[in-house]
DNA sequence: CTCTCTGCAAAACGTTTGCAATACT
DNA sequence: AGTATTGCAAACGTTTTGCAGAGAG
């Protein structure tokens, strides 16, 4: 894990990332990226994300519509799907390590951690449904 | 919705994921529903599965690693997924309602539903490594 | 010089779909 | 008879991988 060598791709990868709030998939993150590295393939993305959320600089979220998304901060926080636009959301609130207490209780084993994830209908879909 | 006809395929599948406390795959399901059906095709216990899934009859489960999972219940309840084996074990734990109203002041929008997943290390698993 | 990273293309994977035949009502 | 469902196979979208060459340390 520490033979890890510098990489402009990767790093173009990283700052993309950082510099929006959306939830992009790798494929978004391809066109992207490609503006500034036009011959960059794919699969060096994939590469780079994947490299990237298991070091824990960015992290991976899997949404229950195919397409794994991914968010350029690690900062603990939720996310909520809206069921109307399919935007993926980011939910700043406590996070809820109480109910890992909880849920060890219940649990023959030990829990180490756990992903949470809202459906709802956002602002702007809200909105548009009251016009 | 209404116009849906018996199928001896389906209520096998609908037997099969009852009958058991695992949560397979779409794969699995059609392994063993094969044993009653030799001729059954994939395609037939995908559109299924997605139907029951549909009319609230069986749950479809999201998981990070690919390949989504199937569970008979529909009583609300959470999962663990082991860190050890991959195993996704159930959780019956008091539904955590009141997180969806957390939510939704946090939120610019309205919290309809959570799904809520954790990571541990199951009581096998932790046996094995105590040995 | 060595070892990682890249681009490319092919393959793997899980899932969906079009079609003609079959089963249900 | 009419229509939902099936088996089959092909297609699909996403992600991974093998390889030879380029780039970093």
């Amino acid at each position: 894990m520490a033979n890890l060598k510098y990489s402009r791709q990767r790093e173009a990868i990283k700052e993309f990332l950082a510099s929006t709030k959306e939830h992009p998939t790798a494929d978004t993150v391809y066109m992207h990226v490609r503006e500034e590295f036009p011959r960059i393939s794919l699969g060096t993305v994939y590469r780079n994300l994947n490299l990237l959320a298991d070091m824990g600089e960015i992290s991976k979220i899997t949404t229950p519509d195919g397409g794994d998304r991914f968010d350029g901060t690690i900062e603990p926080h939720y996310h909520v799907i809206c069921t109307s636009c399919g935007k993926v959301i980011d939910l700043y609130m406590e996070p809820l390590d109480s109910i890992d207490k909880l849920a060890e209780k219940c649990f023959d084993g030990s829990i180490e951690s756990h992903t949470a994830m809202f459906f709802g209908t956002c602002g702007d879909c809200l909105k548009k449904k009251t016009k």
